[in-house]
RNA sequence: GGAAGGGUAGCCAAGCGGCCGACGGCAGCGGUCUUGAAAACCGCCGAGGGCGCAAGCUCUCCGUGGGUUCGAAUCCCACCCCUUCCGCCA
């Protein structure tokens, strides 16, 4: 959300924000409204103020014994007009704040234009795609041949787009989510959390996921309570309606969960494999920082993910999103994408994202900056660090022998017991 | 799911419809005392909004939303959450 006070005092900087964005957000009808508002807040609390006052003299002229009646009366009417006055400030306040939490974040100047994803641009890359000495196959005909992966049972159970890991493929799946996590804990400083795999309307508005993406999501019928699109939700969440103490900043949290998208909109893409899938699991970071590291904080946490990519030894780049393409609630976005040798082409496997206060003014997360100092909103970041489906899929692919077997990457040895291939079953 | 109790400021906690945005305590901050510390004592100490260059003035907030009333932390209704007991249950 946007500060209502900026977008009074400057609405050229935001609206061409929105312009660069390709957006349009009806600024004018906004400024009415904030401009209504005040104007009817200014004449309830003048009434208001008589109010009190004409209370105090109502109670002192009952302990006194005297007749207040003249003057209940004429509070009754005061009193009508208040009730009036409140009524439509409530309603004015709906549609304001219904128009604000339907406008984007504002891109950072670092941010480069554009108009399409087209115009992303690249920022580094990091390896060598494998040249392969035989014709390397999509990892669901390397998956089906080690029979570790079911799609067609999964499709038994619960429909297109869900898979069903076996045998190794499910302790390849747990060995990535440990090692992400162990990574992070143990040499990049988060802390561990396990959250909630539901979130309710209020969390997902806090971080951005609603009102204006409802249809992406999963929702339980009956209930005020969403099947989480990320562990961004819970998480970023954790700290709603706080005020941190400045010494608890940055707050540094590596979460496991699954991850539950409708992929509305998306019928017909990437409908083989794990690339695009109703479920899936992911390793997330999220960062609470004081502002004015945000941007440095940004460039720590996708190095952080990057630093997953290197250890299994993934060839990858990193993207930098364009104006069109920053998305909703970000400020600034890095996209890391892993090379997929059936993709021909690197795929996105992480996303990391500032955005600034723009979720901490929607879900009230403060910080004390210091002593006596009023409280000021936080900035929050996060990142995938990264998409375990994904990574499975890019291993399976770039680790694939001719014989049908796979290369265990040795950072995972560990966690598989040792184990160096994968080898077709018998 | 049933029954009972409860949600008041960072924490604990008091609060006959009007001197209550809220007694008191703890924590924190500043000071007195002290060689230093502790103790004791004194003072400060919630958030948000509107108007204003500012000083300041003012409004709102006692789980949430409605209602009654000239006036609600206090009375009424609905909902949410927590605790305990019972039932069910991985």
């Amino acid at each position: 959300m946007l500060d209502i006070k900026l977008i009074r005092s400057n609405p050229d900087l935001v609206r061409e924000a929105m312009r660069r964005r390709g957006e349009t957000v009806p600024l004018d009808e906004l400024l009415a409204l904030d401009e209504r508002r005040r104007a009817l807040l200014s004449e309830a609390e003048q009434l208001k103020a008589r109010r009190n006052r004409a209370s105090e003299e109502v109670a002192r002229a009952k302990r006194a014994g005297e007749d207040a009646g003249h003057l209940i009366q004429e509070m009754r009417a005061v009193g009508d007009r208040i009730q009036a006055l409140d009524d439509e400030v409530r309603e004015v306040d709906r549609r304001l704040n219904e128009l604000l939490l339907a406008i984007p974040n504002i891109p950072h100047e670092s941010v480069p234009y554009g108009e399409s994803e087209a115009d992303n641009v690249e920022v580094r890359r990091w390896g060598e795609p494998r040249r392969f000495g035989f014709d390397p196959k999509p990892h669901w005909d390397v998956a089906a041949r080690l029979g570790i992966l079911d799609f067609e049972r999964a499709a038994k159970v619960a429909g297109a787009r869900f898979a069903v890991y076996r045998g190794a493929g499910a302790r390849l799946e747990r060995a990535l989510i440990n090692f992400m996590i162990d990574v992070h804990t143990q040499e990049h400083g988060y802390t561990e959390i396990l959250p909630p795999f539901l979130a309710n309307a209020a969390a997902m508005t806090g971080t951005g996921q609603l009102p204006k993406f409802a249809e992406d999501m999963f929702r339980c019928e009956g209930t005020d309570l969403y099947l989480i699109p990320t562990a961004e939700v819970p998480v970023t969440n954790l700290h709603r309606d706080e005020i941190l103490d400045a010494d608890e900043l940055p707050l540094y949290y590596v979460a496991y969960s699954a991850c539950f998208r409708a992929e509305a909109g998306a019928h017909g893409r990437d409908t083989r494999g794990l690339i695009r899938q109703h479920q899936f699991n992911k390793v997330e970071l999220v960062k609470f920082v004081r502002p004015d590291t945000s941007y440095d904080e940004l460039e720590r946490l996708v190095a952080d993910a990057e630093d997953i990519l290197k250890r299994l030894g993934l060839p990858y780049r990193v993207v930098q999103m364009c104006t069109a393409d920053v998305g909703f609630a970000a400020a600034k976005k890095y996209d890391p994408e892993v090379w997929m040798p059936s993709y021909g082409r690197y795929v996105e496997i992480s996303s990391c994202s500032n955005f600034e206060d723009f979720q901490a003014r929607r879900a009230n997360i403060r910080f004390r900056p210091a002593r006596k100092a009023k409280p000021e909103f936080v900035h929050t970041l996060n990142g995938s660090g990264l998409a375990v489906g994904r990574t499975l899929a890019a291993i399976l692919e770039n680790y694939q022998n001719e014989d049908g077997s796979v290369t265990v990457p040795e950072a995972l040895r560990p966690y598989m017991g040792g184990l160096e291939r994968i080898e077709p079953e018998r």
